[in-house]
DNA sequence: TAGTTGTTTGACTGATCAATCAAATTATAA
DNA sequence: TTATAATTTGATTGATCAGTCAAACAACTA
């Protein structure tokens, strides 16, 4: 009974994390604190406590839902693809869509991200996840992976051609000075990675 | 008299900075104190408020000392080359080098970029520095021009590509996952960067 | 109805921290 | 030497914050 989720503790955490995120973009990681998540979504402190074990546990559940609604927004639009480039060129549209129109959302996980670390102080951005915890970086490697086997693709090394492109997708959004919008840096993109591997 | 910078003083601020980086890396920019910036230097923490206007002052000193620093190691190896490719691969070279020989640099760099914000609450890793605030994006750019202009690279989007090579660089701190060793990387990244310029 | 469990409030506690400041110490100059 | 300025200390202050708890409230049960 108890360790079943109530239906209203789920939509209170829910309604918890949104406020979370809400405030990170505002005024970041930092100066963040559970009383003002509790300001943003109308309740009391208390009420944060109560759903969560503390401040550090509204934090990762807000990372792991951060996460786990990136992935679905990118996987979903992949899996309408079948050819493995198509997947490839969906995979970096889509991943640059999501940056543009979740933008919000976007700078609450690097905000966590690049703040949290460990009990023993090493930092989340350093934490190598046992390889199923990057879902897009393996959902990626697969696209690769299925376009060398099917000689689409030519050979290449694929961890390093996954970084590379992560890397750019990450990049776009640091590099702010240029006046590149994500739809003609996708373009750009996925004519350069296209050169790089074939 | 009083604004020209006392030797003792300056050493005094590189000692100071010098502890916050340290301090930075072991326990983040969250967790960072002037008390423990103090203990780190071996100081009283009086004697850092005296030195600096602010907590936030020693992290944007901090910041700038770190920014030279890394610009100064890639800009003097990139300076011994002449050719186009040579200077875009001792770029990439030495900025991976880097990486690898002042990890405590790099780590402390990004907690207080990721962690620092303007006073009205604007990420410093949003804020569009006016374009001669990112060297190492300009000698990026200006390696590749200078490759276009004597026809040794193809005709690229400039600003694409510098994206691209940053993003893959910064990338390769964060995929931890691969065992992939930073020469390795290197010599990938080289080889499939000159396929996607020429 | 009354009892029970689950949910919510907000004042309170103890801890941490940035910044201040009077006093002490050291360096410099006359 | 003495006076003046620069440097350094560390205790203190006031502010913020995470987490607690007794009490109130709501929903459900029998």
């Amino acid at each position: 009974m108890s360790d079943i989720p109530s239906f209203i503790g789920k939509t209170r955490r829910e309604q918890i994390i949104t406020a979370a995120i809400e405030v990170l973009e505002e005024i970041g990681y930092i100066h963040i604190s559970l009383a003002k998540i509790a300001k943003k979504a109308k309740i009391s402190t208390g009420l944060i406590s109560y759903h969560f074990s503390g401040k550090e546990d509204v934090m990762n559940q807000t990372l792991y839902y951060l996460i786990q609604k990136e992935w679905q927004f990118i996987n979903e639009k992949v899996q309408e693809k079948k050819a493995p480039l198509d997947r490839l060129y969906m995979f970096i549209e889509a991943s640059l869509l999501y940056q543009k129109t979740h933008r919000a959302n976007q700078i609450a996980l690097i905000e966590i991200i690049f703040h949290a670390r460990s009990e023993d102080h090493i930092p989340y951005y350093l934490i190598e996840g046992n390889e199923e915890d990057d879902l897009l970086r393996q959902l990626l490697k697969a696209i690769l992976l299925q376009g060398q086997e099917s000689k689409v693709f030519a050979s290449f090394h694929i961890d390093a051609v996954t970084t590379i492109i992560q890397g750019a997708i990450s990049e776009y959004m640091f590099s702010t000075e240029t006046k590149l919008d994500a739809d003609r840096y996708a373009s750009e993109l996925k004519y350069l990675v296209h050169k790089m591997i074939t």
